[in-house]
DNA sequence: AGCACGCCGACT
DNA sequence: GTCGGCGTGCTC
C-alpha cells in the first residue's frame, strides 16, 4: 500500500518558546511555492501568526491529528538568504534566545505583521530630461542603472523621443520597452557591465597612515578579517571609510556602515551623498515603518549600495555585502539592553565571518575587549596617530578643586579660564553628565531626602518644570518647598545638574549665548540639529551639555573643554567604570581644538593624583588601556574571562528568592567546577518601577565552557514552576550590571 | 508568554 | 444551578 507523503514545513513562530513548529502544507499550495526563508500565515492557538519557514520536510514527530495547515504563503522569494539565516541561528544559540523571536523580531515591523514586501523603486529613481537617473529624494542612481542609461543613449536602441518620455521611474523604462526588446538590451549591455566610478567628488589626499589603512583593507577585501582602526579624533577616519567604500562599490558590492547614535546619521549621510553617486539608505528606529521597510528591501534586493544605520540596522539582509564598518566601536549604545541583548560589534564580526568579508571597527578610544583581541591576534590594529591637516592635540589639565572656592560647582580658577576664552571670542564647552537642576532634594533639618515611590532612587530636581523626577521610571512629582517629614525646614537642592550650571552661567555672562544640550532641550525633533548648526555658525559662546556632547559631533571653534564632575566615575563599583570614564574624557577632549587653534581640556577633580587621571594626562589612552588590561588580567575579569548575567525580577522579594533556591541544584548539576557562580544578590538598583530585582552572575575563563553550561541550563529554567512568578532574562557578555 | 481548561467557593 | 477565583499545562 502506498502512502501519500505530506509536505511539512518547520516554522519559526514568534512565541517565547525555544522550538520550531511543524505545519502541513495543504494541497492548495504548490510545493514550488514553498521555500526556506519565506513568510507564511499560520493558525497558532486561537490566533493567526506570521512565521518563517526554517525547514521543509515530509517527516514529523508530532501526531498528525495535532498538525495544523499553513493558511497562506506571504512571499514569492526568500527574504533571508542562507547566510542571513545562519547568522540568526548563531544568535539563538549564542544569546540563548527563542528562535521564533530571533527570526521574526529582526524583520521590519511591517513584514512581521504580514505586509507585502514591495520595494517602491519610484521612490529611489526617476528619469530627468537629460536622460540620467536622479533620485526623487536626493538619493542617486546606481552605477548599474547609470551605466545602462548611458549605453542605451549611445546605442540609440530607442528613439530619442521615446527616451525623453520616460520621465517617471526606472520601472517605466522597463515597461516602456517590449519584454522581448528588454531582454535583448539586457543581454547586450548587462553581460559586459562594468560599473563606472561611483564617485562624485574628488577624494582628499591621504596621509601615510591613512593610505596604509586603505591599502591594507583594500588588499583584504574578499576575505574575513577584523581590523581595528584606532584613530585620534580628527585623524580622518571618515576619509579612510569613504575611500574604502569606493573600492567596494567598484566591485559592485554593498557596504554596511553602523553608528552608535541616530543623531550622527544625517551628517555622515550628507557627506556620503556628496561623495558617492550610488543610492544610499538610512536605517534606524526613528524612521517610519514604511521608510524602514523600503530601506530594508532596497538593500535586500541590491537596489541601494550603502546602508547607514544604528544597531537596529544590523540584521538588514544584503544582496552582496563587501564590507562592514562599525564606527565608534567602544560605544555602549551598540549593546542592546532589552529583549535580545546582543552586542552589535560581536554580531557584526560574526556576520563578516560568515560572509567572508572584512570588518572595520573604528574608534579613538577602542574598547578593552577589542584591544585584547588585537593582543590575541584575532583583530589587526591599524593606527592613525596624527590629526589631519594642521590640527594640534589638545592639552589636558587636571584642576585640583580640594578646598577651593566654588560657585555652583565651578571653581574660581575655572571661571577665570572661561572668562579668558570668552574674551578671545572663542567657544567653551562644558560637560556634565547629569541633567536636571540637582540630583537630590534634602531637608537640612531632619535629613529627609526626596525619593521615588517605585524605585530605590533619589528624585532629581527639574526646576524649570517645577518637578521632581525619577530618572529610572520617569515618574513625575510636584516640586515641594517644605519638608514633608518635619514640615519646618526649607528644602535644599544638593549636587549639580546642567540646568543649575546653565542658571549660573546666565547670571555670570548675561551677554553671551549659552546653549544647553541635554535630553530636555533637544526632546523636540530637529532641535539638536538646529543647535548644532547654530554652534557651527559661531552663534554660541558656551555649549553646556550631557553625553550627547561626547558623541561624534564636531565643534571646530571650541578651544576650551571642561569636565565639571568626573569624581563619581572614579569610585564606581562597576569594573568597567574606569574604561568608560577614560573614553569619555578622551572623547570630550576630542571636541576641543579640532580647527587650527590649540585646545585645552580641564578636568575638575578632588582626586588629582588618581592613577587613571595622571596616566591619561601624562601618557595617552593607549597607555591607560594597557594598564587597565593588566589589571583585568590579574583580576580575571573580562576580556580575560566571559560572563553571563541572569537577571530576575518579581513583584516581591520572595518569588525571586524561591526561584533561585529552585535553580541552585540545576546550576550545581551542570557546573563542572569551571563556571564561577556569583550570587544571587540584589541588583545594584534593587527596586525599579515597583519591582524587586536580583541577579546571578556566571563567569568562566573559557567561552566554550560558559556556553556549554548555559546551553544545558537554559532549557530547564522555564520548566521550573518557581519561574512562573518571576521574570528572568539572560544577558550574555553583559557590559553593565544594572 | 498567553490562553484555555478545570476544580472549588459565593451568589442569583 | 452558575459565575469566576487563579493553579496547571500546552502551544505544531
Amino acid at each position: 500500500m502506498k502512502h501519500k507523503k505530506f509536505l511539512i514545513v518547520r516554522l519559526a513562530v514568534p512565541v517565547i518558546l525555544n522550538q520550531l513548529f511543524d505545519y502541513l502544507v495543504p494541497e492548495t499550495i504548490l510545493s514550488a511555492e514553498i521555500k526556506i526563508g519565506l513568510r507564511v500565515l499560520v493558525p497558532f492557538r486561537q490566533k493567526e501568526k506570521v512565521a518563517i519557514i526554517i525547514d521543509i520536510t515530509t517527516e514529523t514527530e508530532i501526531k498528525t491529528e495535532k498538525l495544523k495547515a499553513v493558511i497562506k504563503v506571504l512571499d514569492k522569494t526568500s527574504l533571508l538568504n542562507s547566510k542571513d539565516r545562519e547568522l540568526l541561528h548563531w544568535l539563538c544559540h549564542y544569546y540563548h534566545h527563542p528562535i521564533g523571536y530571533v527570526f521574526c523580531n529582526t524583520l521590519p515591523s511591517l513584514l512581521k505583521k504580514g505586509k507585502e514586501a514591495i520595494l517602491k523603486k519610484e521612490n529611489f529613481y526617476s528619469l530627468t530630461k537629460d536622460g540620467l537617473l536622479l533620485d526623487a529624494r536626493s538619493l542617486n542612481r546606481s552605477p548599474k542603472q547609470q551605466f545602462f542609461i548611458k549605453k542605451l543613449q549611445q546605442a540609440k536602441v530607442v528613439h530619442e523621443k521615446t527616451f525623453k518620455s520616460w520621465d517617471k521611474s526606472w520601472r517605466s523604462v522597463k515597461t516602456a520597452l517590449l519584454k522581448k526588446q528588454w531582454l535583448k538590451i539586457e543581454q547586450r549591455f548587462f553581460t559586459d557591465f562594468n560599473p563606472i566610478t561611483p564617485l562624485k567628488e574628488l577624494e582628499l589626499k591621504l596621509n601615510n597612515s591613512q593610505q596604509q589603512a586603505v591599502d591594507t583593507l583594500n588588499n583584504a577585501l574578499g576575505d574575513f578579517n577584523v581590523f581595528l582602526l584606532e584613530g585620534v579624533t580628527g585623524s580622518g577616519k571618515t576619509e579612510v571609510y569613504m575611500q574604502l567604500i569606493t573600492k567596494v562599490l567598484i566591485k559592485n558590492q554593498q557596504v554596511m556602515v553602523l553608528l552608535p547614535e541616530i543623531t550622527l546619521t544625517p551628517q555622515l549621510a550628507s557627506r556620503f551623498k556628496s561623495r558617492f553617486s550610488v543610492p544610499i539608505v538610512i536605517f534606524h528606529s526613528k524612521l517610519s515603518d514604511k521608510q524602514r521597510l523600503q530601506s530594508w528591501l532596497a538593500m535586500q534586493m541590491g537596489e541601494a549600495y550603502i546602508l547607514l544605520g544604528t544597531r537596529s540596522a544590523l540584521f538588514t539582509p544584503f544582496k552582496n555585502m563587501g564590507l562592514l564598518i562599525l564606527d565608534e566601536e567602544h560605544d555602549s549604545s551598540f549593546k542592546q539592553q532589552d529583549n535580545l541583548r546582543f552586542s552589535t560589534r560581536d554580531v557584526a564580526v560574526m556576520r563578516a565571518k560568515l560572509l567572508n568579508i572584512p570588518i572595520l571597527l573604528g574608534s579613538a578610544t577602542p574598547s578593552l575587549e577589542s584591544l585584547a583581541n588585537v593582543e590575541k591576534k584575532r583583530y589587526q590594529l591599524l593606527r592613525l596617530p596624527q590629526r589631519a591637516g594642521d590640527a594640534k592635540a589638545p592639552e589636558l589639565i587636571i584642576l585640583d578643586i580640594r578646598n577651593k572656592r566654588m560657585q555652583q560647582g565651578l571653581s574660581t580658577v575655572l571661571l577665570q579660564k572661561i572668562n579668558q576664552t570668552l574674551n578671545n571670542n572663542e567657544q567653551v564647552l562644558i560637560f556634565l553628565n547629569r541633567r536636571g537642576f540637582a540630583p537630590r532634594l534634602m531637608c537640612y533639618g531632619c535629613g529627609w531626602v526626596a525619593r521615588c515611590l517605585y524605585c530605590e532612587a533619589n528624585l532629581v530636581i527639574h526646576q524649570q518644570q517645577n518637578q521632581l523626577r525619577c530618572h529610572y521610571c520617569q515618574h513625575q512629582y510636584l516640586l515641594i518647598n517644605t519638608c514633608p517629614a518635619c514640615q519646618k525646614q526649607p528644602l535644599n537642592p544638593l549636587g549639580l545638574g546642567t540646568e543649575r550650571v546653565e542658571q549660573l552661567l546666565n547670571s555670570l555672562y548675561p551677554n553671551k549665548t549659552i546653549i544647553r544640550l541635554d535630553a530636555e532641550t533637544t526632546r523636540i525633533k530637529g532641535r539638536l540639529e538646529g543647535y548644532l548648526t547654530q554652534i557651527n555658525q559661531g552663534d554660541a559662546d558656551i555649549i553646556l551639555g550631557t553625553q550627547m556632547l561626547a558623541k561624534g559631533h564636531h565643534f571646530p571653534e571650541v578651544t576650551l573643554a571642561v569636565l565639571l564632575d568626573i569624581d563619581s566615575g572614579l569610585f564606581s563599583l562597576d569594573f568597567r567604570a574606569a574604561e568608560k570614564l577614560a573614553q569619555l574624557i578622551i572623547q570630550v577632549a576630542g571636541r576641543a581644538g579640532r580647527g587650527s587653534k590649540l585646545g585645552t581640556v580641564i578636568l575638575q577633580t578632588r582626586q588629582p593624583s588618581h592613577p587613571l587621571l595622571t596616566l591619561l594626562v601624562k601618557q595617552d589612552y593607549s597607555k591607560f588601556a594597557k594598564e587597565a588590561l593588566i589589571e583585568r588580567k590579574l583580576a580575571l575579569l573580562p576580556p580575560y574571562s566571559y560572563q553571563a548575567l541572569l537577571r530576575v525580577e518579581g513583584d516581591d522579594e520572595i518569588a525571586p528568592q524561591n526561584f533561585f533556591n529552585a535553580l541552585k541544584p540545576l546550576t550545581e548539576k551542570y557546573n563542572q567546577g569551571l563556571v564561577l557562580v556569583l550570587g544571587a544578590v540584589a541588583a545594584p538598583m534593587p527596586k525599579r518601577e515597583g519591582r524587586y530585582r536580583f541577579q546571578l552572575l556566571f563567569q568562566s575563563e573559557k567561552r566554550m565552557v560558559l556556553q556549554h553550561f548555559l546551553t544545558q541550563l537554559m532549557p530547564d529554567i522555564n520548566k521550573l514552576k518557581e519561574a512562573i512568578k518571576i521574570q528572568w532574562s539572560l544577558d550574555v557578555d553583559p557590559i553593565d550590571l544594572y
